[in-house]
DNA sequence: CAGGTTCTCCCACAAATGAGGTATTGATAT
DNA sequence: ATATCAATACCTCATTTGTGGGAGAACCTG
């Protein structure tokens, strides 16, 4: 049986070409295309759609709220992005909405039928500057270097991000607790943070270290 | 020019018939492959390599290790990852090393070429499955069901992970400090920590909330 | 209605923390 | 040789936190 796809996209000639050549392949079913996504919820609800592409920038409301809405109201649908955008931040927003893949507008109707059966597969089909984006998140930050923590400081910092106390810190690194405080001083400094928490926010979600 | 690969892997024949598939090609040059990594960072600071194939379980140095000294020695050189491995440990162990692919072993010749070209040009091959683990690794776990934390107890612990302290979470949430310690005592029963510090980390490492 | 849960607030005390200092030592750079 | 920096260590003081209690109001559920 066909997979079912419906597509959000402000987009009418783009939606409409689209759904056409979609339909025309004989694989997809378009189950639905709207300009906006404010019924996203019901709609998804109704059509049990297999695959949802998805706009990001719509007017109303955004397509990365589409996605939320999608994947609240049916887990199993799976999210395509299909949008232009490639900065980080609404990347990153849709990834934790709950996006099951991301391609840029620019990829062709042979990859994006490609990326619909990768999808359908269980797969998660980017377009390659995302896929790039989304492994150097992995990758720490040298920004490390950015704070100019010494050597001494990282690993305080290191355990510090463990929660452990100034005096668990000091006897794993068998120095006085007192040091261990006078370090974290300066890394709060350094850091322009006023607390060990915050100090371990910013670190533990800039991936410092 | 050809794109110039290295090659570290254990198996003799599966590097063998790797090298030989590479190089018949005419578009790869293999500048080099040897059965550990022990050498990784030398090899490649004397071929200069664009490309290196890494395979995870190799005797004395872990690829992983390997991947670390290649990077640190030339970040250009791109690292793809070819391994039976798909668990998220040594997954993410390899990611946040830099690798910057993540190839199953299962992937056809075909395949190969594909995610090496795609390398060169910038890109982060990976295999679907790889690809699924790691967008899903943004997904927020709905573990927070797990710890059996109230509406109100999420409240508080995500201005904690902001680094604010009780007085300021009470003004946030408009109530007595005194109640937010409440909640906090709670809370770090809940989560199995002594800690605000251990509270924070658990809840950012593990991507509860 | 009784019992449970959640959210709210308060008290008290020991321990930890943040913030301000000062000071010594060894290595490195000028 | 002199100055700077990193790492070490100690002191004080106000504040915050962890932990132990108790307690009332609102709400659901059986």
């Amino acid at each position: 049986m066909p997979i079912r796809i419906i597509i959000f996209e402000d987009n009418d000639r783009l939606r409409d070409s689209l759904a056409y050549l979609l339909k025309t392949s004989g694989e997809f079913e378009v189950a639905g295309d709207y300009n906006n996504c404010k019924e996203a919820a019901s709609i998804t609800r109704v059509y049990k759609p297999d695959v949802v592409l998805m706009d990001i920038d719509m007017p109303g409301e955004s397509g990365i709220q589409g996605v939320r809405q999608v994947k609240e109201t049916r887990p199993e649908t799976a999210v395509i992005m299909y949008t232009v955008f490639e900065d980080n931040e609404k990347l990153f927003e849709c990834l934790c909405a709950g996006a099951n893949g991301y391609l840029l507008k620019k990829t062709s109707p042979d990859n994006l039928f490609d990326a619909i059966r990768e999808v359908v597969d269980g797969g998660a089909p980017m377009s390659p500057s995302i896929a790039k984006k989304v492994l150097s998140s992995f990758q720490t930050n040298k920004t490390n270097n950015k704070y100019d923590l010494t050597q001494r400081e990282i690993d305080v910092l290191q355990l510090l991000t463990k929660g452990y106390s100034a005096k668990i810190i000091a006897s794993e690194l068998d120095i006085a607790s007192e040091t261990v405080r006078t370090h974290l001083k300066n890394i709060y400094q350094k850091l322009h943070v006023n607390c060990g928490k915050e100090a371990i926010a910013k670190v533990l979600k800039e991936h410092i270290l």
